[in-house]
DNA sequence: ACGCTGCCTTGATCTGTGTCATGGCCGGCC
DNA sequence: GGCCGGCCATGACACAGATCAAGGCAGCGT
């Protein structure tokens, strides 16, 4: 019901964007999570002016594609994305998932190709930055130039996360650790943290978490059984905070 | 034997950096690795000027730890460092090793405190380059500021290789994995790809790809006795490269 | 309204890797 | 030169999670 609420912003977009989808990023909500946390008034306008806003994408809708020439990197406006990278022998495998504010595509810089693919998880609104003219804007504005270091680094110590709760936890360990990350990133968006619609299904939630579909949903039914959650499909309500703390068992 | 090479390096440290270890990236032969790639002569000695060097590590001294506030990046010059961060219980998860031309620390941007350790594998001579002022250059080169950018984006799409090989493949295929890319990045420094000296630990390697020691133990002896390695304690010589890339099933 | 298709759940069984235990080896230190 | 401690190898056994199988449910297109 509430949860609900996570998704009632995509019934926005329409309104919210309509004429050609112009919003700058002073009314956007996000900015103070989003790229321009670290700019002034004029500043900020130089860096609108460079923003691509674009028809927001429905769900399955591809970002960006493994092996495309790199431009941008994209800003989640609303809705969700994953990012994957497609394997030798053709399996996905999730590498992330974004939400509101956040920013991804930064794996494309160092080859001038993206390094792995995005799709939307519901219908999503984005917003593309040309990375040449950040670049060139970031190298006048030592603030941005910062603050996108601190993006990368950021990525780079969360990927060392994920890698460590892929090598040493087990799989409720890194289920409740995800729903942790999720709920604690709808907090920083004002969000419910303790109720709130997953927008992946469990097939990507394994995925990610390097376990199959079934440990996924018996790991659900443990935690529900044990009044951890209640979970009706992708609704989850997280009924004990501190025993899912427990149960991620220092995966943070 | 030939792979002893690799080590002999370190003996040279001695009088390669005699006198205040005063080495200049112009003279040193990983320049064309390491950071000094992107830059020309002037540009060069502007970077030159805020690197420091030291004293070599011995083995098992740290190099930064945990926690400690952010200061420097470092390349390695000799030797090979690992590095860690230590999860919520005290247990050591291995990130990543690094060899010489290559570019650690740069998790601690984000936060302005080093995400996670760092420790000398064996003696190491190591580039400390103070992060602010390669801030205020690069602002400056933009040929400098890309390569960053750079450094960084390859930092990623390498955790997230990992985070594939240790989501998708069998312990056999993390431990060829690992060899090959070992294999590579002397091939990059014109060291022998087939002869190499290990210069981690069993344990290291085990915590590294997400698996125990006796399954590192058991899969060196199978690699063995099928004739794609012959394994001397931590001396490798690849018999047969074909096997092995097979044995590693696409976990590149 | 219907059926289809993809997603989710649950149970039964199998298996790769962890765990435990033992012993050998090598290198550093007294 | 011999002892000691950490590292490495190998075998026996246990178990978490994969695999295989079956059925339910919800959303979507016709």
């Amino acid at each position: 019901m509430s949860a609900r609420m996570t998704n009632s912003s995509d019934a926005n977009i329409g309104s919210a964007c309509s004429h050609e989808y112009r919003v700058s990023c002073d009314t956007c909500r996000l900015s103070q999570i989003c790229l321009p946390l670290a700019l002034n008034g004029e500043d900020l306008d130089r860096l609108e002016r460079i923003i691509q806003r674009s028809k927001p994408l429905q769900k399955n809708d591809l970002l960006y594609r493994e092996g495309a020439p790199f431009e941008s990197i994209y800003a989640v406006r609303s809705g969700a994305v994953k990012a994957f990278r497609t394997t030798g022998d053709g399996r996905e495998q999730v590498t992330g998932f974004y939400f509101p504010g956040e920013i991804l595509g930064m794996d494309g810089i160092s080859s001038g190709a993206h390094a792995s693919s995005a799709r939307a998880l519901e219908t999503s609104a984005i917003c593309a930055i040309p990375f040449d003219s950040l670049e060139r804007l970031s190298a006048h504005l030592p603030g941005l130039q910062r603050h996108l270091f601190q993006l990368m680094s950021r990525e780079i110590t969360e990927d060392q996360l994920l890698i460590t709760l892929l090598s040493k936890n087990a799989a409720e360990e890194r289920v409740a650790t995800l729903l942790l990350s999720i709920a604690r990133r709808n907090a920083r968006r004002h969000l419910s943290a303790t109720q709130f619609r997953l927008p992946m299904s469990r097939i990507d939630i394994g995925n990610y978490l390097g376990l199959t579909v079934e440990t996924i949903s018996r790991v659900f039914s443990r935690l529900q059984k044990n009044g951890v959650l209640a979970v009706d499909n992708k609704e989850i309500h997280v009924l004990d905070n501190a025993a899912l703390e427990r149960a991620a068992n220092l995966g943070t």
